[in-house]
Formats: structure tokens, sequence, C-alpha cells
DNA sequence: CTATTTGTTACTTTTAAAGTAACAATTATC
DNA sequence: GATAATTGTTACTTTAAAAGTAACAAATAG
């Protein structure tokens, strides 16, 4: 299962598990304990982990008894956030080619499918944008 | 240059294509012509055309003198057709794991996982759905 | 110093899209 | 009917990016 982009689901579902134990304060969430919630190996996780990290959206701290906590409340995170943070890919791609100088619709092709892509691509990012972490884990709870 | 999901973009400017000779009544478009529009293989065309068509986006003709129209005005197409005309996939996929029964979280991690990837695909349909195909020959003609 | 964790890099495997080729089915034209 | 030109379909090969793995560097509590 190689082209499938699942790293935003993977992320979503680290938030998810650290958000749920920010509030009963048990064991601190490694690396390890993720992957086990996932079922991957804790590399995997790590490196997902360290680009949330970067865009701050997870604290982590290192050398034993490291851990990872959310950055801020799970209300301030948005699924847009958590899209923006893992550089997932774009939902489509142009094709390459060669616009040709005879075709005026070749020539212009390229700027009209880019337009059309990037609106594509915008409405999907708003309706993430819609969506609360904190919204995910009540769900989660049962709530 | 495999997981690029082109296919969408390819299926748009056949369309294109086949709308801008609608107005002139120039040379018959065959898979040939818009092979070479797009820079690839007729095979790799017809492939996709003869999604169009079983959609009913195009109407085709075989044997000698043979080419695609538009089955409907410009107008009356949406991007959201042509979209769900080549089956192209879904923007996320989920990840697959096995959900582990002593974590409640995991446990509902799929319902919920899938009520927002479910979601985020239909904000990107909307928003395909609100563009038709003349918009876009418009933009190409330089309207 | 030791043990344990995150961070990072390099590498291998996997898989689905991209691209190609060949041929079957169809149909004008002669 | 023969021929040529087209779409339709299938099988196959190639390719690129994600998934997955492994190893080690960096950091830190005890």
């Amino acid at each position: 299962m190689a082209p499938a982009n699942t790293q935003f689901a993977v992320a979503v579902h680290i938030m998810a598990v650290l958000g749920c134990h920010a509030t009963d304060d048990s064991e601190p969430v490694t690396s390890a304990l993720l992957a086990q919630s996932i079922n991957t190996s804790s590399s995997f996780i790590r490196r997902t982990l360290s680009l949330l990290a970067k865009a701050e959206l997870v604290h982590t701290t290192r050398g034993a008894t490291g851990s990872c906590t959310l950055a801020r409340p799970a209300q301030d995170i948005s699924m847009l956030d958590i899209y923006r943070a893992v550089n997932a890919p774009k939902v489509f791609s142009l094709h390459t080619y060669p616009p040709q100088e005879k075709c005026s619709v070749s020539c212009r092709m390229k700027y009209a499918m880019t337009g059309l892509l990037d609106q594509a691509q915008e409405g999907m990012e708003d309706s993430l944008s819609r969506r609360s972490l904190s919204e995910l884990i009540d769900e989660l709870d049962g709530k």
C-alpha cells in the first residue's frame, strides 16, 4: 500500500491520542505507545511527530522520560492545522505537457487548469478548517 | 511520475478541447488529435475518453471518420461530472490498523475518521460542482 | 555512565498510476 | 467484400512516491 495518502489520517490519529491522554493524566505518551495504537513502527510515528512538533502543534521532550503532549488546547487546533503540518500532497496534480504554440487552448490551459485545481483544493481545506480536534475527541469519548 | 493523480486534469483537458472545437466546426476531434494536444499516446487518451463516454459526457463514433463530441452543452457539464466520470481516487485514505480492544480511542477512531475524511471530500466536490465546463472554455478563449 | 527517549537520515519494499502495445470491434468508402 | 481508419479493451511494463524499516545521532533523567 504505497500511494494512498494516509499521512493525514495518521497525524490526526496521533493528535487524537494525545488529546485523550491530556484529560486523564495517565502515563506519558511516547512514540512507542502511539505506534502500538496505530499499529506501525515507532520510527514511522516519530517522523510524523517531528513534523507536528515543527508546526508547534505538539511539544516533545527528549531523553529518558521523554514524551509528547499537545502544544495547546484541542479547541484551538483545527484539522487544517494538522493537514498543513504534515505537508500532505495536493488533491490534484497537473499533467505535464509542453503547450503547443499552434493550439491556443493548449497555451492557456496551464493557467486555467491551475486556477481550477487550486479552487478544489481550497474547498477541501475550508472544510478541514471548520473542524476542530476537540470535536473529534468528543466523538471518540462517546459524547 | 507515477502517483500524481493527473487523471482529472487530463479529462478536463480533453473536455475543454472538445468544447472549443464544438463552436467552430473545424476538423473532427479524434483521439490522435487529443493525444497531440495533451502530449501523450492516443491509447492513454482513449482509456480516459472511454470513461467519459460511459458517463455520457461525450459521444463517440467508431470506424473510419470516427470522432468525439460533447454529449451536451458545456454549460450543462460541471467539473464534478468530469471528476466522477474518471473515478479518480479519494482525497484521503484511511490508514489500516487493527483497532485495539483495550484502547477506546482506537476502537471508535475508524468511524470518526471516516466521517472527517468524507467531509473533506465533500468540500472539494462542492467546489467542483460550482464550476462549469463552459466557464473554463471561456477562459481559454480569452473572454 | 547508563538507559531511554526524540530527531534524522538512508535505505528497501510496495503499489498504484503512467505509459505502451497489440488487437478486437466498428464503420465509412471504394 | 476489401480496405482503411477509427474507438474500445485488455494485458503488460515502467516509474515515482508513499510506506515501512533500520540505524544512529542528540538529548536528558537518574
